[in-house]
Formats: C-alpha cells, sequence, structure tokens
DNA sequence: ACAACGTACAACCGATTGGTTGTATATTCG
DNA sequence: CGAATATACAACCAATCGGTTGTACGTTGT
C-alpha cells in the first residue's frame, strides 16, 4: 500500500498546520537534536516543545532516539515526501479536469470522427 | 516574493488537514461545483459544509465564482502547488544535512587539503 | 549517595474547531 | 406578486488545541 491513510493524512496536514513544528521539522531535518536543545530554541515551556515533539512523532515525521538521558531527535524524509504525494495526487485530479475539457473541445470542433 | 508567509503555510495546512476539505479539493479540482451540489454530497448541514468551503477559500484553495443565485467553486491548482513546494524547501534542509554529512566524511578520509 | 539534568505525563485553562439550528438576503420560477 | 432555491452568517455546544505548572522517574557527574 504505497498511500497513506486519510486518518495519516490528517495526522500529517494537522502537525505541519503550526509554525512551531514546521520549524522543528526543518531543524531536525538538517540534524539531531535532544528535546531539550529544541526547546531551548523556543520562547515557550519545555513541556510546550515535548508535546509538539510527540504530535510530530505521532504523525511518523520525526523519530527519536534514546542516547543515555537523552532522547535525539531525526525528522524523518520519506514521510515529509509522502505529503508531497498526497498534494501531487490533488494536482493529477486537476490534470484530469484539463484532460477532459481537451476532449470537450476535441469533440466540439472535430464534431464528427 | 515566490515563498508564502508563515501564515499562509498555517492556513495552508490547517485547511488540508480535515478530511471533508481535502475531499472537497478533489472535487472542486476536477470540475466546478455550486456550494449546495458539494453539501449534498456529504452527511451533514449545508452550513457546515459552506463553512469548510470557507475555510478552504480564506486559505486561497478555492475561489468562488458567483452565477445567479449559485456560487461555482473552482479548485486553485496554484496554491495546492505552493503548498507541495513548502515542502519541496523541507526536503531541501533534508539534502542539506546529506551534504554537510558527506563533507565531514571527505576531511575524515581525505584528511589534508 | 545525591544533586543536577533530560524526559514524560497529568491536570488545568482559554481559544479554536467542527458541528448544529435558526434567521436573513438575493435570485429564480410560476 | 409569492414560493422555492442558494447562500451567508450568527449563536450555541462539545471536543480539541496550544499553552501552562507541577510531579515523577531514569541517567549522569561529583
Amino acid at each position: 500500500m504505497a498511500e497513506p491513510s486519510e486518518d495519516q493524512a490528517d495526522a500529517f496536514f494537522h502537525a505541519l498546520a503550526d509554525r512551531t513544528r514546521r520549524d522543528i521539522m526543518r531543524r531536525v531535518l538538517a540534524g539531531q537534536h535532544s528535546v531539550s536543545a529544541l526547546a531551548a530554541k523556543y520562547d515557550m515551556s519545555f513541556a510546550a516543545v515535548q508535546k509538539h515533539v510527540a504530535v510530530l512523532e505521532k504523525a511518523g515525521l520525526l523519530t527519536k532516539l534514546r542516547s543515555g538521558r537523552e532522547q535525539l531527535v531525526s525528522g524523518d524524509v520519506a514521510a515529509v515526501r509522502s505529503v508531497a504525494s498526497m498534494l501531487a495526487e490533488l494536482e493529477q485530479v486537476w490534470r484530469g479536469r484539463i484532460a477532459r475539457i481537451d476532449e470537450l473541445i476535441a469533440s466540439d470542433t472535430g464534431q464528427e470522427d
């Protein structure tokens, strides 16, 4: 099954619909960071950042790897790509419309045959 | 300015983080539909669907064109593409990480010069 | 051993979400 | 004109969201 479920899509888009979480994604796609290293970057409590990370993790956009007392966070580029592929599917629907319009024009100008 | 603001990104992802709204996008990318034609497709009140359409419109993902007493709704494929481009930017951040790792390896094996 | 650190999670709070019903306003049809 | 249709929007409601503080627990360093 190459295409993710609607539940997955809900989780993906919801997770990305927050600028702090998008910023976290940028950082953890660029390289590993511990949760507290991430928390230090934002003007909010550690718990708030930890919850953002949890939302992204549940959506499958990042993974955590325990290293001693730290939890090293990495972005999952494959998940990002699968979100992009959902949008590509949407675009395909639109291309279908264009194809249908072309057919219509063709059957209008070149009436017969 | 080719890249949209963070506010735009919030609106885009939030708008797409609902399966009914994604389904509406599929329909209106495939072709024009009146708001009530859309509403007829879902097991919820007209007002609920109208609010979903309004959310998508505010995000800039679709446009409405008044035709008599109907409001014809069309999906904006350019907006869909600009969401996709935001994800492409995220992916670029990740490519940057890989490039940096490669540099590290290069400077490690080929130590001098 | 124990203090400091890194993380997780519960409880709480105001704001927002996704739904409802009801009302108002144009527009079309007979 | 009056009735039916298509839309918009306000008011309301339960659930979720994004933030807070406080507590608990394993790990590290002295």
